[in-house]
Formats: structure tokens, sequence, C-alpha cells
DNA sequence: CTGAAAGCGCTAACAA
DNA sequence: TTGTTAGCGCTTTCAG
């Protein structure tokens, strides 16, 4: 059942139901109200399908994160998805844990299906991959730190986030600190590790032995911490790249019988609900996943309609220091 | 750039590249290499959205939650993802804050677009509504308790499990129990409730007066529980419809000045992450989202490949308390 | 083993 | 104000 049935049973040719469902062309009332009473009666729905061939516009925007079980990213894709739903755009999100092949082929799909625009939070991809599978197939808006300078960006200023976090606690008086990092070369941690080496140069010190990685997850930044806290030099204070992982590291301090924060104070990075929610409350770096994701969202629809044509923007959005009971 | 230029550049018909890229058809070796060398120098990539016309298949299931920021929804729509990916189906998911307008609009969006297939976890439609909008347009299946007989249906055994929880406090001779749920006739709240009312009814109690209902949200518990609190009767114990709400039953008790479980203890619903993570941890019936989602995704495939043509499949899966410090 | 031709359901020149 | 016609990019009969 298509727009053909909708013509006939009207009495109007399909130009005309088009036309009358879309409002692109003027239309006679009792014309419009045949072509409206046959739609009701066949309860016809036009075929998106068809009309993106027809129009090459598919109102899709896709979104890659590394991790749709890290709260942080439902919080970035909600806010893409209320930027860009004003203009009739739908947003999909692939989860991909940070796997190259599989961001790989998240992207070629994407691109398969034409969506009118991509926002990637990407581990793996860099500014090589990304012109040689995109290259001009799509809008594209990177918001991993970084990577590409041929492209849109949206980033958070991650390293002063860090910087301010780090400071703070040598300001306590805490000069055992520890930055627990992600994979090397993978995802936001070498970024945020550098405010935290700006932070620990301005004092004279340097990160050397300072630094432990492992995956952005609660497991990663337990098995990290507990490997920390049992090493030669137990840390007084560990900076984590994100607040799964600073989860985790209060959850080694617990099991190694230490007290957050007199023992040991934890910090994070992001500001996901349950930092709020864990005991102590986590201190952490405010990351503002929601504007992020908006932010994502309006660029993506000032080069998708057109309105923007101008070089590669690079937009960056701040972070802050929120105190809690875990530092 | 599509399949004419490959052809043209093969020196073969479109017939050919059609069918040396899916193999549909036998293709001599000379010619499929020389397809293969224009698709590459060519970097063609074929349109999803012209095949999805010509075949009318999209290769899309579509997944409707209402509230994806509830972290037991990432995990239902991972049980999918993976269940239909090896079907070359991909999945998108569409978060509708459990409001009949925007379910409704997902679903016709879903259907415009064509999608394969259809999970629903919804807060606000009926059979009436399936029947009306869904009808026979796409496969579908339920996941939302007792909502309809007309089409596939993937369910928790809510009751039991609430049911086994309220049997455990009782039997630690708690008297004053109180269940925390959803809107009235919203969600899976009241199904939750009658494994509430069962557990006492056993015991020749009803629960007149011990009912309280909030938005499925950390603050919808806070408040809800905090009311119950300070009420005229504090019961001695909680159970709430989600984790949710259960963390929020936690911070209210917090804020009364009240210690968990001995002054009050409170029982969850899901098993989410954060119900570990949470300080007393949290007691909870086990919700397998990823499990549901898996079997959502196999009922789906079924329909979808016309291997299951039977009758509405109803499959329940089980739960199980799970008890930790919070009860 | 290969190709010609039709058509999926829609929109948009162009023409009346 | 309305209709005719072509075509978006692919797959699939049907014919050779």
């Amino acid at each position: 059942m298509g727009i053909r049935e909708v013509a006939a049973l009207a009495g109007v040719s399909t130009t005309t139901v088009s036309h009358a469902l879309s409002g692109r062309r003027a239309v006679s009332p009792a014309t419009q109200q045949r072509v409206d009473a046959a739609v009701a009666e066949l309860g016809y729905r036009p075929s998106a399908v068809a009309r993106s061939l027809r129009t090459q516009r598919t109102h899709t925007v896709a979104l890659l994160v590394p991790d749709i079980a890290n709260p942080f990213y439902p919080a970035v894709a909600r806010g893409l998805q209320d930027a860009v739903a004003a203009q009739d755009l739908f947003t999909v999100v692939g989860s991909t844990d940070g796997d190259r092949g599989r961001e790989l082929g998240f992207v070629e799909e994407m691109l398969a299906r034409q969506v009118d625009g991509l926002v990637l939070f990407t581990f793996a991809l860099d500014d090589t991959d990304l012109q040689r599978v995109v290259g001009e197939r799509t809008h594209l808006v990177v918001a991993s730190g970084g990577v590409t300078d041929r492209y849109d960006t949206v980033t958070s200023d991650d390293a002063h986030g860090v910087e301010e976090a780090a400071t703070y606690l040598l300001s306590q008086g805490i000069q055992d600190v520890a930055f627990v990092s992600g994979p090397e070369g993978v995802g936001p941690g070498d970024g945020r590790l550098a405010g935290f080496t700006a932070a620990l140069r301005r004092v004279g010190m340097t990160t050397e032995g300072r630094v432990a990685r492992g995956p952005y997850t609660v497991a990663g930044g337990q098995a990290a911490v507990t490997a920390l806290l049992s090493g030669p030099s137990r840390p007084a204070a560990v900076v984590c790249a994100n607040d799964l992982m600073a989860v985790g590291a209060l959850r080694a301090a617990a099991e190694a019988g230490l007290r957050v924060p007199e023992d040991v104070a934890v910090v994070g990075f992001d500001d996901i609900d349950a930092a709020a929610l864990v005991t102590p409350g986590l201190t952490t770096v405010r990351n503002p996943a929601y504007e992020l994701g908006r932010r994502c969202g309006q660029t993506l629809l000032g080069r998708i309609s057109g309105t923007d044509v101008g070089p590669p923007r690079d937009i960056q959005v701040p972070t802050d220091l929120v105190v809690r009971g875990s530092a």
C-alpha cells in the first residue's frame, strides 16, 4: 500500500498526494480533504526508505561511542538527540567497546546507510582513517581530543580540569599523587594525563612512576589501584581518567582496608550520576556530557543545512572540579 | 558514484556487479577480479537505502525503552544487539520517558522506516494501540508485562521476584513493610506490586496503606520514601519497584538520619551495576536485562526469517533475590 | 556465465 | 491548481 493507492482512492495524481502531504505546493482545499480522507482510510504512511532514495537525505545522524554502559554516553546521546530532533533528525547510536574493527564497521555501515551526519567519540581511529573512510561522504564531528584538524571538533577542556584537580590535591599538602589512565594512546586518558603532568611540573615534580593504566571500567580502575596500593610507595591520592575507574578505586581502597579520603584520596572525571551516589561522594571533574552532545548536534545542523560552510570549527567546553567527600 | 560506474569501469553489466558483490550468482573468476578492482578503485559502497527499497528489508530492528539513562536498558539493548547482529541486523534504540506521545511517535517513525522488527518496553501503549498502529506492518515483541496477547511477549517473572523479597523481609520478623511503585497503571510497578500483595496475603496481611508511588527515578524514590519515613507509621522496610528508586530510598533514609538496614531495610528491583556500588550494597531482585534483550532478539529472528510462524509466544525469564547489605 | 529491462515508492522538473 | 514523466540506486526475473 503506497502513494498510488492513496492517489487512486482520492482521484488525484501521486504528485498531488505528495504535495498535499508535504505542503511544498499549494493544493485546493477540496483536494486536500480528499487526500487526507484517503490517507486516513488506508492508514497510509509514506515510506521513509523511498523518500530517502529520492531526496538523498535520511534524516538520521549517527553517534559512535565506546561504551554505552558508561552513563556518560547516554547523557551525550540525549544532548545530541535534543539538539537535532528540532530539525527532524533521528539519532542512532553504536557502541563499539573502543575496538578498532567495530569502530570502522559502524562507520562504514552508517555511510552505507547514508546518514546525514556522524558524531564520533572514537578510541581507535585517527585522522588518516577518517580521511580514508569518511572523506567527504557525510558531515562529521569528532569529539575525541587531538584526533583531527580536518573535521569539526567538539571537546572538553580535559587537561584543564585534571590540572585543577591535581593542584587541589597538592594544595592540601598531599604529595604522593598518582594518575590512573586508560591504555596508552587510547581514548581521553592521555589528554587528561597531560593536565596532571602540568600540575606536577608547576611545583617541580614529575610523573615518573606515578602513572598506572587499565581499561576505562570499574574493574579496570579497581585492578590498577589495587596494584598501586599494594606497591612499594603507596600513593596518598589517585586521580582517575574517568568516574568508572574512580569507583573502582574506591572499591580497591575498601578492599585494602584503607579509608577514603584519609588514607587515600580519590578523584574521578566526568561527574556521572553515580558519582554522587557512592560513599563517600566522589570528588570529580565535571564533564558536561549533555552539553557536549548538544554542541555536536548544533555543529552538525549548521553543516547539514548548509548555513555553515566555513573551515573546520574547534569547539571546546569547559570542565570544573566538583568537590565531594572522596578528596 | 554508484553501481553503474563500477559496472562501466569493470566493463560488465550492473547485474554482474550486483552478483559479484552478493555472491548470489556464480561469476567467472576473471570477471570477479575486474569487479573487485573497480570497487576498490572507486571506493564503492552499495547504498543501503536503494537496496532496502528494492528488497523491502532494512536489516534494522528498533528497541523502545522508557529511559536510556536507567542502566537496566543499555543492558537490554546489548543483549538484543548481540542476538540480532549475528543475522546482520542493526539495532536502533529510542528513549521516550514513558510518554505516550513520544512512544507513539517513535513507533510510527520506525514503521515509516520499515524496520524489520520492533521490541517495545512500553509504559503507555496497550493492546488496542498496538493493534491500531502496528497491526501486521512489522514483527513485534512486547516486553512489558500484561499488555498484549496478540503479539510475542518476553517478560520477567516480576511478581515472583518481589514475592520472594517480601517473604524474605517477613521471615526476618519485619512486619512494617511498604512498597514503592511507579505511577498507577504505568510501567512494571503494578506487576511487581502484585507479588508484594501475594506475599502479604500469605501471612494474612493486606497492602492497605502500604503503597507509595512516584516516578521510576532516584528522585522519585527519594521523594516517595521521604514521605513514608516522615509519615505516622514509619515502615521498617521498603521494597521499591526498581533500583533507581531504591537508591533514592537509601538517600531518603540517610537524610532522615536512619540507618540501613537497622532502622529501615531497603530492597530494589533489577540489580543494575550501581546496586553493588552503593553503601550499603543494595539487596535487590535480579532482573536479567541482557538475557531479556537476547530473548527478544531470538524471538524476532525466528519471525523475521519465517522459521517461526506459530501463534504468539509468551516467554518468561526467572528473577531471583540477591541479598546484599541493605536488607 | 552474462545482460536487458522492470520496478521497489517516492519527489521534482517541466508542462499544461 | 494539477498531471506527466523521469529517475534516485539497487536487485531480480527472464532470456540468452
